[in-house]
DNA sequence: CACGACGGTTCACAGGCGCGAAACAGTCGC
DNA sequence: GCGACTGTTTCGCGCCTGTGAACCGTCGTG
């Protein structure tokens, strides 16, 4: 039993996290992990026939297998599993690459320029963004004007707000994204 | 393209309708049935690397490949999309082949055009579906007039209305299908 | 202490264009 | 032939984006 977690790709996520597991001889351990929801990819033996179906949290190959070939399988269960349950409990804002941003149940579209700055921020998520690498990453192409980046850091800010995100600024460092409290939380404005 | 109908035991069920594919070759019929919302499983020539995850109702197999394992394999994504399908909405829209749509007892007819739109939507339901990908779902086999498409989302949005279904727009990037929240959302047993 | 430089916030405005919407015309089915 | 379905044209609203400028608090300097 052996954990992929580097297996996986850059935007890692731990609810992704997928379980290698030899079947059927560590039976017991594909049922200890059904049981703790987690993803498992089974190996199979090369006589042995493929399980019926479980839950979407598992997989499985024929062995032998090629390297590349386990690794895309891997790589295609974590996309199901980060899918399916995307924010299962968990209060992180989910950038998704069609322009959302998704917050719990609520979401906002975001216009482009301004969904390529929130990337760079939810990636570093409680941490500062130099103001630099804001501006590399909404403007991958060309330097942004003068004040170019402040204000679509406040638009983006004003847009983040009903979903209880909040931008605050350091001075002279850049900025920080933060979950607000969810001790009081405002309706989605999602038209 | 042969569709493995046959190949699924009688519990047989037409939503969860697999496609195989040869890929890449097959790659225009594989993104027509993405846009449609249909499973697909793709048969990888021996030495093509595994394409990125797409959605949840794909999945592929390495050629070549024992019957009995495709079969197999088959029957995991055919209960995979089966398994999706009542999950991803207590209460959601429901697509029947005959042209209706319907959401608790209410339904309306659509037309066949709006009818492949909608099923697209709904297969996506809360999330983004492209303008070209609803343009394949819904003239398969020829391209939409500049403005058709916008028209046909209009008057599929009108007709969706007294659903309690509404269509948003997120500009620049597709369109998204949502039901509306009547008042409060029942949350599954959470907080 | 007064002053100015600096960094940051916010508003107002203008160009571009994506998309909504009405109105009209052609086609198909009953 | 009537009504439903479909596609096209046309108009223009409103969003997205960048720029200029006013305003404000902080910090350094003379």
């Amino acid at each position: 039993m052996r954990t992929v977690a580097a297996m996986v790709d850059d935007s890692w996520d731990r609810r992704a996290d997928v379980t290698l597991v030899r079947w059927p001889e560590q039976e017991t351990v594909r049922t200890a992990l059904r049981a703790e929801g987690r993803a498992r990819m089974l190996l199979l033996s090369p006589s042995t026939p493929a399980p019926d179906p479980d839950d979407d949290l598992e997989d499985w190959v024929r062995m032998p297998v090629a390297e590349a070939d386990l690794r895309a399988r891997v790589r295609w269960l974590a996309h199901r599993v980060a899918q399916d349950r995307p924010g299962a409990g968990d209060r992180g804002p989910v950038l998704d690459d069609d322009g959302l941003i998704r917050v719990g149940d609520d979401w906002v579209a975001l216009p482009p320029v301004e969904h390529r700055l929130a990337r760079a921020l939810v990636n570093r998520l409680g941490a500062v963004v130099t103001r630099d690498a804001l501006a590399t990453a909404g403007w991958p192409d060309s330097d942004p004007g003068r004040n170019a980046l402040d204000v679509h850091v406040l638009r983006l800010r004003r847009r983040l707000a009903p979903l209880a995100l909040t931008i605050h600024t350091v001075r002279s460092r850049g900025y920080l994204l933060s979950v607000d409290a969810p001790d009081r939380k405002v309706e989605p404005a999602a038209t």
